[in-house]
DNA sequence: GATATGCAAATGCGC
DNA sequence: CGCGCATTTGCATAT
């Protein structure tokens, strides 16, 4: 009776915790090494094990097993352990090119001076469920803050046992408006496929797949960002100097941050192909200036004051492009040449804390509020209708990102059963007991209602008032 | 002070 | 017009 599952995870974790770690291959396809050592582990029996000491190793069992239909997992303890092993010492880890762990030799780190504290179960479990050690993050989350997790290659073990505590999981964290400081290591999985770099795969095929004249050549592309960015630096041009220069050329000004994602490669192979070609006249052009005597100031100061006029600043031919891209062409000398009544975009609008906290309201209450509400709501708040649009768009669009990854359950009461009694109100007392509920939840950092998560902190303080 | 980056506004396109 | 979806772009802030 009591060689039963709690003994086999003590024996399994102490020859784990014995073992090193090497042998122990951490691959997430091949389970095999010690997976027999559970393959008697009948959950039940568990239930009544009362051995001492092993509480924390209970809790644990009983948490693998919650989570992995009743099928106790060496492979996932191992996984577990290994994690927790590389938390303490982040150095030896590393990923292959597919985004597994590859085998270590482990060294311990100073915390763990030597391997005794492995070697008990107790001890490691203690270890992994000890809140100081940032394994299971604040309130069992996975945020990691401490020190020692720095290393984001070790993400997934909290994460993990996040998901084994069976906590409401909030995996983006990309919900709280927070100042970036608790910023989780790891982006979800959605949110870094949506981002494309120049130099992706995707892009090479895309690149690749161009035909004849269309073709781009991708080191080319790659080489005069270099370029761009050592003439730029030459001449002393800031990014953002660049930005400011193009807007005044061409009507729509670039932020720093894209002229340095330019020049790090950090756009989609579009965006860059789209970029180029104005990035490339402007450097021509002030190179072309800088020969004839021009110094940086005069052309920054020059391109800082030409404002509405006539913007005879250049003329350049470049029509040798090379690249007969239809993108290319099209945008850099015809837009001014015209008129310029080139489509500025919209400042991006800074919601503030209340703005924010309101709209969240507004969505909890109703994700897609009509024409009219929408109205009311961009009243209340003093925002343009379309802001608000836009808004509750993208929010869906999060939304959606957010609980797709989460297959299988989702307990997303988007419509709002949280505050049932809003919809025997009309739209104006809603917003104006949104409102209200916005402003008193103001001050706490929550104001992530998106996962609809039930645990709704700020329900209870202001919903009856 | 300049640059890099996370999150999310704003845009564009097809429906 | 408005939506969903993909993408581009920039504010705020970290580095």
């Amino acid at each position: 009776m009591q060689v039963d599952a709690t003994d086999a995870i003590l024996a399994s974790l102490r020859q784990i915790a014995n073992n090193d770690l090497s042998e122990h291959c951490i691959r997430e396809d091949e389970g095999n090494t010690s997976a027999e050592v559970f393959s008697n582990g009948n959950g039940e029996d568990m239930e009544q094990a009362g051995l001492a000491g092993t509480d924390l190793l209970r809790r644990v069992a009983d948490m693998l097993q919650g989570n992995h239909n009743g099928s106790l997992n060496s492979h996932f303890l191992q996984q577990q352990f290994a994690a927790f092993k590389e938390t303490v010492d982040p150095t030896p880890v590393s990923t292959n090119g597919n985004g597994l762990l590859t085998p270590i030799t482990t060294q311990l780190s100073p915390l763990f001076t030597s391997t005794d504290a492995f070697n008990s179960p107790e001890k490691l479990l203690q270890a992994i469920m000890t809140p100081s050690l940032g394994f299971l993050g604040a309130n069992g989350l996975g945020a990691s803050n401490s020190g020692l997790l720095s290393s984001p290659l070790i993400a997934p073990s909290p994460t993990l046992l996040q998901s084994l505590m069976n906590t409401p999981t909030q995996p983006t964290a990309s919900l709280t408006p927070k100042k970036a400081e608790n910023r989780p290591p790891v982006v979800s999985q959605t949110l870094k496929a949506s981002k494309r770099r120049l130099f992706d795969d995707t892009s090479r095929i895309e690149a690749a797949s161009m035909s004849g004249d269309d073709r781009i050549d991708m080191n080319e592309l790659e080489a005069f960002a270099q370029t761009f960015k050592k003439q730029r630096i030459k001449f002393g041009f800031t990014q953002g100097d660049v930005g400011v220069a193009l807007g005044k050329r061409y009507g729509t000004d670039f932020s720093q941050t894209t002229i340095s994602r330019f020049e790090a490669l950090n756009l989609s192979f579009k965006n860059m192909c789209k970029l180029r070609p104005l990035l490339k006249e402007w450097l021509a052009d002030v190179e072309m200036a800088i020969e004839g005597g021009a110094t940086v100031t005069d052309l920054i100061d020059k391109k800082t004051i030409h404002n509405g006029n006539h913007h005879t600043i250049h003329h350049v031919d470049i029509h040798e492009t090379s690249i007969s891209n239809s993108i290319s062409s099209v945008t850099a000398s015809s837009l001014l040449s015209r008129e310029q009544h080139v489509k500025r975009r919209r400042k991006r609008t800074n919601l503030d804390m209340n703005q924010r906290n309101a709209l969240d309201t507004f969505f909890a209450l109703n994700p897609r509020p009509d024409h009219d509400k929408m109205t009311d709501i961009a009243n209340s708040l003093e925002l343009d209708r379309d802001v608000v649009r836009v808004w509750f768009c993208n929010r869906r669009q999060k939304m959606r990102r957010v609980d797709e990854p989460i297959e299988g359950e989702m307990v997303t009461p988007s419509v709002s059963p949280v505050f049932p009694h809003f919809s025997s109100m009309s739209a104006l007392e809603q917003i104006q007991e949104a409102a209200r509920l916005a402003s008193c939840q103001a001050s706490n950092d929550d104001s992530d209602g998106t996962s609809g998560s039930p645990d709704a902190p700020s329900n209870d303080g202001c919903s009856d008032l």
